[in-house]
DNA sequence: GGGGCTTGGTTCAAGTTTGAAACAAACCTA
DNA sequence: TAGGTTTGTTTCAAACTTGAACCAAGCCCC
C-alpha cells in the first residue's frame, strides 16, 4: 500500500512539536544541571521517590513510572547513590529485587531544587498557555501515552516489550 | 518571593506531557534505529538537507534548524559522512565555513526510510488525535518554541546564547 | 595594518544512553 | 524436585551528548 503522508496541517504540527520539545527539554535540562547538578531525568527519579510511600520504590517500578529502560535507571541510581541522594536496599520478600530509597540528603536536594525547576517550567511553558491549552496539552499527551503503553495492544505498542511491567511493591507483598 | 507551584491542572498536564513525549520519542527512535540504522536526530539531518536548495546547508544553519548544539552536529555529520550519506564541503565565500551536502546515497536512504517513519508518526500520534487537536498541538508548541528562541528576550531565553544564530548561506553570499 | 573582539567549526574528556548479554532468584510443571 | 522458563537487575561495549577549550578566519577601528 502506498504511504499516507502527513497532511500540511499535520506537518506543521509535527515540526512545531519537534522544535518546541527540543527547546523545552533543553531549557529544563540546562536549568537543572546548573542549579542542581543533574539532568531532568535524574531529578525525576528524586521526585518520584519523594512521592512514593516511605520514599522507596523498586527499580522496575521506578523505571516504569519514569518511562526509562532498566539499564538507564541502574546507571542513574548508581550515580545518585554516589552522591548520597539515594540508597539501595534489598527487597525483603523477593531476593532478586532491589529498592531505591530517597535519603534525607536526597530529599533536601530535591526541595532545594524544586522552586527553580517549577519557575522554569512555568516561564517556559505554562506562562505561555491559556487554561484551555493546558487542558488540551493534558488531553493530547494522555491519549498518546495511553496508546503507547496501555495494554491497548495495537501495532505501535508491540515494540515496547519491557516497558509494560509493573509490580506493586512498596508496602507488603 | 515564595514559589508559585503548579496548579493541579498544570501538574496533570505536565506529567502527561512528560510521559507522552518520552514514550513517543522512544517509539520513533526505535523504529528509525531498526529500519534505518540511525536515531531520530540523524534522520532529521537528512530530512532537513533534502529540503534545502541544492541539498546543502551550512553547519550553523543546520544546527539552528535542528535546535542542536554545534558540537552535536559535528559529531553526527562525521558519522553520516562515514556512512556516505552526507558530504562536507568548504564554504565558498567564507573560508571558516563548512557545508553539509546530502549525497545521492543519503537521499536514497532517506526516501527509503521515510514511509516507515511516517507510518510510525501516524500510528503513534496523529491517528489518535482529532483535527482540532492537531491544530492545538501546533499552536501550543509554536508558542513554546517562539518564546524559547524568538528574540522575545525574556528571562528564559537568556540561557540559550548560541542557539539563536542564523546566516542564510545556501545560495549566494 | 596590527591588536583585539566576534564568529564558524572542531576537538577533547567526562557523562549519559542504548541494546544485548550475563546472572540469579522465582516460578512452573512434569 | 529437577529442569526449564520467566522475571528483576546488573554489566559491558559501543554510540551519543555535553560544555568547555581551542583554532582559524572575518571584522573593527584606532
Amino acid at each position: 500500500m502506498t504511504t499516507r503522508w502527513l497532511t500540511p496541517e499535520e506537518q506543521r504540527a509535527w515540526r512545531a512539536y519537534i522544535a518546541g520539545y527540543l527547546l523545552l527539554e533543553d531549557a529544563i535540562d540546562r536549568q537543572l544541571q546548573q542549579e542542581a547538578g543533574m539532568p531532568h531525568a535524574y531529578y525525576s527519579i528524586l521526585a518520584n521517590l519523594s512521592e512514593a510511600p516511605e520514599r522507596r520504590l523498586r527499580m522496575t517500578d521506578l523505571a516504569e513510572r519514569l518511562k526509562a529502560t532498566r539499564s538507564r535507571l541502574t546507571y542513574a541510581v548508581t550515580r545518585l547513590e554516589k552522591d548520597g541522594l539515594v540508597r539501595r536496599e534489598d527487597c525483603e520478600w523477593d531476593r532478586r529485587g532491589s529498592v531505591a530509597v530517597l535519603t534525607d540528603e536526597g530529599m533536601a536536594t530535591l526541595e532545594n531544587a524544586a522552586p527553580g525547576h517549577v519557575d522554569t517550567v512555568r516561564s517556559v511553558l505554562f506562562d505561555r498557555l491559556t487554561p484551555e491549552q493546558v487542558g488540551q496539552l493534558e488531553e493530547i499527551f494522555t491519549q498518546v501515552a495511553r496508546g503507547l503503553q496501555g495494554d491497548g495492544g495495537d501495532a505501535a505498542a508491540e515494540d515496547l516489550p519491557w516497558r509494560r511491567r509493573s509490580s506493586p511493591c512498596s508496602g507488603t507483598p
